[in-house]
DNA sequence: CTGTTAGCGCCTTCAA
DNA sequence: TTGAAGGCGCTAACAG
């Protein structure tokens, strides 16, 4: 077990002051004049003991514990969502504070509960963050406290929110295929399909799908066709497999996510159509499974550490910050784009 | 900002009894009687006023935080490791405690620095992970202190350590082929390469290939080949193109994870040669990809959830758990492994 | 059955 | 330039 920790009035009664003296000395305050030896004797006393501040007697004290919180429903599940929490992390280390996380499984309760504990453990402030960019009501506790909504669409809530920039990330998958002359044959997969939560659609996909026609628009043209799937290997493979059934060749494909395009690629290989010579395939997120396909995947990032880095940002810079925070999403290019032949 | 937070001090006053009270009744202790009507009292003024304990001064006052910490050297980087997160958030809830993640990139002093100031954050105990099984040195202030580690060989550190049981990852691995009848033509593909950090190749990959070697000399058999690459579908790639160049044709591959599998189908596909009929293909990780791939790739499971889940419960539930703690690695059958043709 | 008293370890006003 | 005293909010001995 671990022996009793130093305390401030130990160093203190080793350094022969009080512990006021000695308190200023270590947090390194300049705005009371101690003298340079006193100053000497608390140091050395501190080292001598290994003196390590109770952190959480000082924040008891000073009510600022140096802690975020970051709590969302189901974050590390879909794999690379975790750089949101490498993110958060980050940034919370740079500004000298730790970070709680916390999950949720999406049930309210449990949400309510848990953001409660965290003010409850004096935390600076609390990210709240869902899996996709989608409506979602924050629980009543964070309305007057210091938070940030991640992917979280809320109106009411009076806080700092960030988004991917999914229409942007539209437009540049778009605009991948124009600028190499695409024009005709150009298809949407798994563009934003309509679940049980969203009979609308997915937000991150009509989003991506408005700037994809603002662009193409732009352009004189428009999509041949959009199939609607999930956004998994198997429903891109199938949906893909699909319209090559129905004798469409198609020229250039603009994927939901790289699992989608990855299902393409099986769909497309299969019928011995080569990317990007017969047919150019563009997809969002860069996972590393971009990198992994063959030819590589020319892919929108879909920045889950800078959007974890930012909302930690706002919170320890809060400044005038409320309002939407629309994090750049930007292609990145490789080898999954041609010009259409002929 | 937050109004004013409410006190004990206050609630017991509302209800008209000392803060002594209040404090028994409101963490449920039994062990001192207070009349029904007192306990009745205080309630109502505790939902009445909205009182939150103050958990900083609760652990100020008991010594215990109901906190744990995760320090890890670079978590959430490899995608799936978050779901060591995952896990120990999970277990960590059910014990009623908060889980502080930290991050160190490896670096030794940030690393010392962070488990040092977790502690002066008081948490009840420590999880120190890296990121695959490897030797390591933990920072000495963890030798007397609550702590569990993970994925790391340390001798001379009596704590709990928690390891994927990698030779049963090589054991389930030949097993699977060799019970429809793999006997001949088994290349182990990414076996343990060397790296600058492991001269003698990756703890990970010896352990599994003497798990795949020992089930196989049972069966009176042996590898036919042990090609080694890093871990990435690239050099999978590369590895097996190799081999096919030779004029081999394998029966069964035994590839080092689902990444290096992921390049073998694409290497194996693009000589026509079929999976599983061809050649049979099982890989470790279990990961989201294997699940991708077509045919659907059968492939050891690598606990990742479990890990975390296990190193938490072993803070929670300390008992007498020094030493070793392997977790299961299983096989999870899908649709690449086949009996021999002819 | 309940209240008084005394800290946990730290910071900070005030007086010397 | 320094020290004494008080209190952050809570719990735990010990009386009554």
């Amino acid at each position: 077990m671990a022996q009793r920790r130093v305390t401030l009035a130990q160093v203190a009664e080793e350094a022969g002051v009080s512990s006021t003296t000695a308190s200023f000395v270590l947090s390194g305050r300049t705005d009371m004049r101690i003298s340079p030896d006193a100053q000497r004797r608390v140091r050395e006393a501190s080292d001598r003991l290994g003196y390590r501040p109770n952190l959480t007697a000082r924040g008891l004290r000073t009510k600022v514990t140096h802690t975020f919180g970051l709590v969302s429903d189901i974050i590390a599940s879909s794999g690379y969502a975790g750089e949101i929490i490498r993110g958060a992390v980050d940034e919370a280390a740079t500004h000298q504070h730790m970070l709680f996380v916390g999950e949720t499984q999406g049930d309210a309760d449990l949400e309510r509960q848990l953001v409660q504990e965290l003010f409850d453990r004096q935390v600076d402030g609390l990210v709240y963050a869902v899996l996709g960019p989608r409506p979602c009501v924050p629980p009543e506790t964070l309305r007057h406290r210091p938070a940030v909504l991640l992917q979280c669409i809320a109106d009411g809530f009076d806080l700092p929110k960030v988004m991917p920039d999914d229409a942007q990330a539209g437009r540049e998958s778009a605009r991948a295929l124009m600028v190499v002359g695409h024009r005709e044959g150009v298809y949407a997969i798994g563009a934003h399909h309509r679940t049980e939560a969203h009979p609308a659609g997915i937000p991150a996909g009509l989003a991506r799908m408005n700037g994809v026609e603002e662009v193409m628009a732009e352009h004189g043209t428009r999509l041949a066709g959009a199939l609607q799937c999930t956004w998994e290997p198997a429903e891109g493979f199938a949906a893909v497999r699909s319209l090559l059934d129905s004798g469409v060749r198609p020229r250039a494909l603009i994927c939901a996510n790289d699992r989608v395009a990855m299902g393409a690629y099986q769909a497309l290989q299969e019928d011995g159509l080569r990317i990007p010579e017969d047919t150019s395939v563009v997809s969002v997120d860069n996972s590393d499974l971009a990198t992994w396909l063959r030819p590589a995947l020319s892919s929108v990032d879909l920045p889950y550490y800078e959007m974890g880095r930012l909302s930690v940002r706002l919170l320890a810079e809060p400044g005038d910050a409320n309002g939407v925070h629309r994090v750049p999403m930007r292609m990145v290019a490789r080898d999954s784009v041609a010009a259409p032949a002929g």
